[in-house]
DNA sequence: GATGACATGTAATCAGTTACATGATTAG
DNA sequence: CTAATCATGTAACTGATTACATGTCATC
């Protein structure tokens, strides 16, 4: 249930395409949350049968014919009420800790290697996110943090940002313990 | 396909039965991977069709009769192969980032419960894992630690312990930031 | 007498990925 | 001429959850 409540949010910023849907999940909520068109476009027309969102068709002349959705009030109310409701405890599903967790049965320039590319890939995702949080700071208010998108959006990222680093220090620490031999 | 070596990754440690290869993923897999029951059990069948484990009955009288399912040479070879494998970039599915990135939607009261919760969640699986952490220690090789089990145990302990602190580091932060008006 | 551990399975459903399908425009 | 962006959909399949199903023994 919790790509319906992603579009939801996302609709509640402003009006968006599916496609634009698409491309914001890439972007903004790619910290928080995945889907590909496939999965959007379904949703949104579920969403619309439920009352949730509604769209118009806006013709465009260069490029495809494109629906336009919007949130409706019982989309915001269908927001409001999941974030007040009780969320469950989240299970791991992390396949590289998985590795890890079984790196004894391979050999040593094995397991190296797979150590060296998942670091060099953090360690690009740290320094795009951190460039990224840097940028947002520009949109923050002073007060009313609480009500505002943009600091909830900063707060997200600031999640990323520190995720990466943790991931980042764990393996050059795992990668200097297997060094010792 | 990594249930699967989770699986064949637990085996490779020790034959055990489907129950036991679950009460596992309760306790020392926690960290990497999850699997119910009903997951387990037709996989196993799976894997023994593909030649990758064996199972031998064992019969009991107080207890329902169990199989004993062991890994197979053609098993390990597959984990050899696995880990050597690339391994594709993960994408981020997170119930909680996704509740912050949408809070603004929500008054502060409800907002101010929610990360409360979390907050009081992520501690006690801190504390929890760090004991265990500790405790993991005892089993350390001084050197080998490549192709030690009880090392990738704990460099997966590790992995867990650094998240959740980073987790209740930036819970605290935000409830602070919000605290300020 | 109820709950929880032991022990193993299947069926229905839901969520997510990959592949199939189409087609115009723009930039290199 | 080739790839990328814009734009929207469906179908087949895989992976995971929830519910259905059964039965003993030990402990409170």
């Amino acid at each position: 249930m919790s790509l319906r409540h992603a579009l939801l949010g996302s609709l509640a910023d402003q009006p968006r395409t599916g496609y634009a849907l698409l491309k914001h999940f890439e972007q903004s909520l790619a910290y928080a949350w995945h889907a590909s068109h496939s999965q959007i476009y379904p949703e949104l027309a579920r969403l619309e049968r439920a009352g949730l969102v509604k769209h118009t068709l806006v013709q465009q002349t260069a490029r495809p014919d494109k629906k336009r959705y919007r949130i409706t009030a019982a989309g915001r109310a269908a927001m409001r009420s999941w974030l007040a409701s009780p969320i469950d405890a989240s299970v791991a599903r992390d396949e590289f800790s998985l590795r890890v967790f079984s790196m004894w049965l391979s050999d040593r320039r094995t397991v190296r290697a797979m150590l060296d590319v998942e670091l060099a890939r953090h360690e690009a995702l740290l320094a795009r996110h951190e460039k990224v949080e840097v940028a947002a700071r520009q949109f923050l208010p002073s007060r009313a943090r609480g009500r505002d998108m943009h600091f909830a959006n900063y707060a997200t990222l600031r999640r990323g940002v520190g995720y990466e680093r943790h991931v980042v220090d764990w393996l050059r620490w795992l990668i200097a313990e297997l060094a010792k031999g």
